[in-house]
DNA sequence: ATAATGACATACGATGCGTATGTCAATTAA
DNA sequence: TTAATTGACATACGCATCGTATGTCATTAT
């Protein structure tokens, strides 16, 4: 009788030690996370880790690789729906800077990660989201909406930007306030890719982003 | 005869342990760094460490306020020396940008660092580099150059591409080219601070960042 | 001169990682 | 149907590292 079949039940534990590892190293973080602790919680032991994830290390890559198909279908839905290629820029930017406002991805994604795995900008996952930013730049240089600009290196700095306001916003002891500030600054270098005939309208920053911090 | 005053025994013990943690962090990285091995190589014990810092952590934090001081140190200088605020200020994030191509700065002080320490706008020393930077902003607004933003705001907003650039540089396969792109792509970005009046010119992006990679 | 402080070293216990080995169920072959 | 093999996972072991507790010796204070 149905004992479920072999496949479905490995899937299961590599699933069920992500998902510990994912809540380990989103809590206590990826140095203070005991291996024997979590696949405990797991219900199996450090064998079955080994066995499928080679490492810690080996762990962390997958659990990062789960998070960043999140964040990259997240993008997607965001970018998607806006009614036009400028805003749908504008909102997958937001939508990033909400994203790295998280906790969890603030620790495991912004900061172990980079510390255990080396520069983001080398993983494969981080490059998707940054693609996703650069064909939206790629599709406003061709539609003349923005200067002549390489997009891959525009979407890096507009990441980075995004992340370190998210890091101080989510730090700071104000984060409403802090939020507003930094959304204005953030408009306003974005402002700098638009051509000089799109800047009179100054078009207006997105409020969600304050929504989620009420 | 002259031994040395204690004192100076003590600062020398200090200055010696931070030099070899700094080295050890520098190349193997934090976690990786035996606390044995290093202040065995600075012809000490972990009793000396632990005594003078408390913890690893502890080494940690003297070793990125030494590294930030000269980081700071640094960019006065650059910002000292130019002719009007706005070069100033663009020179200042060249230099930026410039520190965050060395290795060892990379590695402590931008991925090891925040693993460890969390969130490096929390870090004093980082702070007073974001300082420095919101100062010459605050001028520039009141100058009437750039529009009305919050200093700070825009000051984490250009670190933080900063930062990104330079990373997206060092780990690029071809960081002369690279470095063309990033640049062009951030005074693009910073473009969008000046006011509509100021902007025609299109200032010139510094050149000298393509020297440290020649 | 003696007491007290403090800079360091040594010794110890605990924890956590990686590997090597073992076990048992499930697939495959005969 | 049964024997052989694979592979998923647990157990056991050794090693490195961290933090603390304790010891020693020189300097400073009384």
């Amino acid at each position: 009788m149905g004992h479920k079949p072999r496949k479905e039940m490995i899937a299961e534990t590599r699933a069920k030690l992500v998902a510990a590892a994912r809540h380990a190293f989103g809590t206590v973080g990826y140095a203070e996370a005991s291996m024997d602790d979590f696949t405990a919680s797991a219900g199996l032991t450090r064998g079955a880790l080994y066995h499928h994830f080679g490492d810690k290390k080996g762990l962390l890559q997958a659990v990062i690789a789960e998070i960043d198909a999140e964040m990259l279908a997240r993008l997607k839905i965001v970018s998607a729906r806006a009614d036009n290629l400028w805003q749908g820029f504008v909102d997958e930017c937001t939508a990033y800077i909400e994203m790295a406002l998280e906790p969890e991805i603030q620790r495991i994604v912004l900061r172990d990660g980079p510390a255990v795995l080396g520069d983001p900008s080398q993983w494969p996952s981080q490059n998707e989201c940054i693609r996703s930013m650069s064909e939206n730049l790629q599709k406003l240089g061709d539609e003349g909406t923005i200067v002549a600009v390489d997009p891959e290196a525009a979407a890096r700095l507009v990441s980075g930007a995004s992340l370190h306001a998210a890091q101080w916003i989510a730090n700071s002891e104000d984060p409403e306030a802090t939020s507003k500030k930094a959304v204005k600054a953030f408009n306003v270098l974005l402002e700098g890719l638009l051509k000089q005939g799109s800047r009179i309208g100054r078009p207006q920053a997105p409020a969600e982003i304050d929504k989620s911090l009420a």
